[in-house]
DNA sequence: AACGATTAGATCGTGTGCGATGTAAACCGG
DNA sequence: CCGGTTTACATCGCACACGATCTAATCGTT
């Protein structure tokens, strides 16, 4: 990847780790959305249910630490999970400048759904247990890496 | 991953392929952002320069193949590469209704810059070429898998 | 030649993502 | 206990990404 097989330009897309990463990420997209359109879900509502499924009553600085996102894109997303009646929000009685995000019932209801639902196209990935699991290990690896470098670059 | 390991809910986010590639593309953006930022391109706009590399005189629907994207995305992205210089748009004489998208000088000098500082962040991955390979294949056939199931469903 | 169907781009609205910045609460050295 | 710093979340602006829809050009059939 690092050198140029071809002759007139430096890297060519189908050589590309990132791109790879980056259609893949667009084809689950397109996979998820019209499983999750019906439920009313986005895909990134989706994950952050699936880690309050984990772990309730997550402040949303510990949220965006599972799904590697921030609060300026969390709190519009959780305002409208809210206003669609799957979570609660609230401020700690300990610390006011947190906010306590939890499932409301109808919530866990819709996770249970979503969860049915995505089992089965995971096997449609066509995929055994060991090969999705040593894929999944290496793009981890890969994340880890990545974002170890962009740590040391902000110091 | 079809089957749930715990015990209260059905699927665990670190279980899930679709979040290893999701958050691992996210990680390729941080990453990406400090090298494109100070040459004004943002990443898909760096894909897309990749991809007129590799043939000019693309019309906007071919590009879409290339990078898997519509016109909806891309010709808002087109508009502002063309605006900041860096590639031209035309009506193809032969077919009014294609817009033909050419590199200029100066975006094929560009390109040529952001592949070079490309080039240094492949050898930050801590992959061997072999590693980067399997693993850009394995992706590739995921992708081409889930494509394949989102085909279908359009019919 | 004519006209309905198809095709290629463009436009619009909604929802992420994120850098930069704002605000209020908690912390902390003096 | 007080003023500065840090922390947690919110807000704003810009750029994707995509479903739905629009417009104009081309094609196909008669």
């Amino acid at each position: 990847m690092a050198q140029s097989a071809t002759s007139h330009e430096g890297i060519g897309l189908d050589q590309m780790l990132c791109f790879a990463i980056y259609s893949t990420n667009g084809a689950f997209n397109r996979a998820y959305r019209p499983i999750l359109d019906p439920l009313g879900l986005t895909y990134p509502q989706y994950l952050v249910l699936l880690a309050l499924g984990e772990a309730d009553e997550m402040t949303v600085g510990a949220i965006g630490a599972r799904v590697f996102l921030e609060s300026n894109t969390l709190t519009p997303l959780l305002k409208r999970l809210e206003a669609a009646g799957h979570i609660a929000r609230r401020r700690d009685a300990a610390d006011e400048r947190q906010v306590r995000v939890s499932l409301t019932p109808q919530g866990r209801a819709l996770l249970h759904d979503a969860c049915a639902v995505t089992e089965d196209m995971a096997v449609s990935l066509r995929l055994s247990r060991e090969q999705a699991e040593a894929l999944r290990g290496a793009i981890v690896t890969l994340r880890d890496t990545l974002n170890t470098l962009s740590a040391n670059r902000d110091g």
